[in-house]
DNA sequence: GTATTTATTTTGATTAGTCAAAGTATGCTG
DNA sequence: CAGCATACTTTGACTAATCAAAATAAATAC
């Protein structure tokens, strides 16, 4: 069995594959995985030689099928275990991301089969992210319009966010934005880069332009 | 925090410690653990350093206040986990060890106050073994009677069943003679080594003296 | 098109955990 | 009590994962 290091460094690379043939730089993995940049090239290096990536030198890595498929196995276990906290334990969805961190590298197969069957099949984890099939298809999470890129003044609804740092999800626990809240885009003013938006039952928020990318919408 | 490789080793002391000034041989430590001998003395001197242990050289080893505080942690997560898996996932009884052993260190404090919680704070795991309680106390287990102690002819419920490894389980499920089950012993035969018991709702079944002795009943 | 900045790689060292094999202490046997 | 078997410890080596700091390559600036 792969190690948690190195399902954790599959995982990170699978997130910021930007698309069919990009490289994700070094630089990337190294402030993803909290480790020196020498440290990535050492590990980057092993996973390449054991198959699981494709690394060509100052350019950055690049998963092959079987690293694919390892990776989609624990974000699969991921965001199955994000949701069951939630769903099940009750848990605060602003805080699963951290657990789910430890867990995906210590459920089994099996326990994964029993909670993702107790849960029905869910296709989508508490923070809007598509879970894996168990086949390892990943529903394409492609094209989603966020607010940044939305109609304005038109209902729309939270989809996604797509930032799991503690600090976000608490800013969007407290203003509503949290999937599910319906909402409009009132105007965006790149000058200032300021955003604001009127949530559906609550009042208007205003938000940073690059904050406004990390809520997807439908 | 406490690495996995410690945990293990504190929750193995645990379990093996046999009275309140008894000491551990490392012997049956490597046994346990599956290492070498060599590799126990290592871990053990380092495991003193930290203040977790006593070791004597020679002699064998006992969990100091703090090593025994953190051994109960991982112990009441793994029995936690075991009845979680079987009462919520509908896991079978006999394969939840396996999976506790390595789910005991991934579970967090604030996971596992969740999981007692939605499960009433269980006092006792699906092999019957007392769970310790969240401030680290557990329910004196010293002198149940076992199959090979108790009185003949008296109806009898199992209680326990203190062998977690896979064969022995699986007897104990074809058999029936599981937690709850009800039986009386009908003879014991010292000579042969065998001793005969009536499942209720069951047929007669037979079982060696030492597979009796870890079968508690009340 | 040379110089500087930035990203990446290399090198040497460290920590945790492990094993094989050799060495040592202890307790048992005759 | 001497000899031996058993349990334990020591030593030297190894793997996985990491960092600090020096070396190098590539990109950017001037
Ligand atoms: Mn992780
Ligand atoms: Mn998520
Ligand atoms: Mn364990
Ligand atoms: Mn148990």
């Amino acid at each position: 069995m792969a190690t948690s290091t190195v399902e954790n460094y599959l995982k990170t690379i699978l997130l910021r594959t930007e698309g069919p043939d990009h490289m994700v730089p070094m630089g990337v993995l190294a402030e993803a995985l909290d480790v020196v940049p020498g440290t990535v090239t050492t590990m980057v290096k092993s996973l390449a030689e054991q198959g699981l990536l494709d690394h060509q030198a100052r350019q950055g890595v690049r998963l092959t099928d079987s690293g694919r498929r390892l990776a989609l196995e624990v974000l699969r276990k991921h965001r199955l275990v994000e949701t069951f906290l939630v769903r099940t334990l009750k848990m605060d969805w602003t805080e699963v991301h951290e657990e789910a961190e430890a867990l995906e590298h210590a459920v089994s197969e099996r326990v994964l089969a029993r909670i993702d069957e107790f849960l029905g099949h869910p296709a989508t984890d508490p923070h809007g992210d598509p879970i894996p099939d168990a086949n390892g298809h990943l529903a394409d999470d492609a094209e989603a319009a966020t607010l940044l890129d939305c109609a304005l003044n038109k209902p729309l609804r939270v989809t996604r966010i797509t930032d799991q740092s503690t600090d976000f999800l608490a800013f969007v626990q407290k203003t509503g934005l949290k999937p599910g809240t319906r909402l409009r885009v009132l105007r965006r003013e790149p000058a200032s880069g300021v955003l604001h938006c009127e949530v559906r039952a609550g009042g208007e928020i205003a938000l940073g332009l690059p904050e406004a990318a990390k809520i997807a919408v439908s």
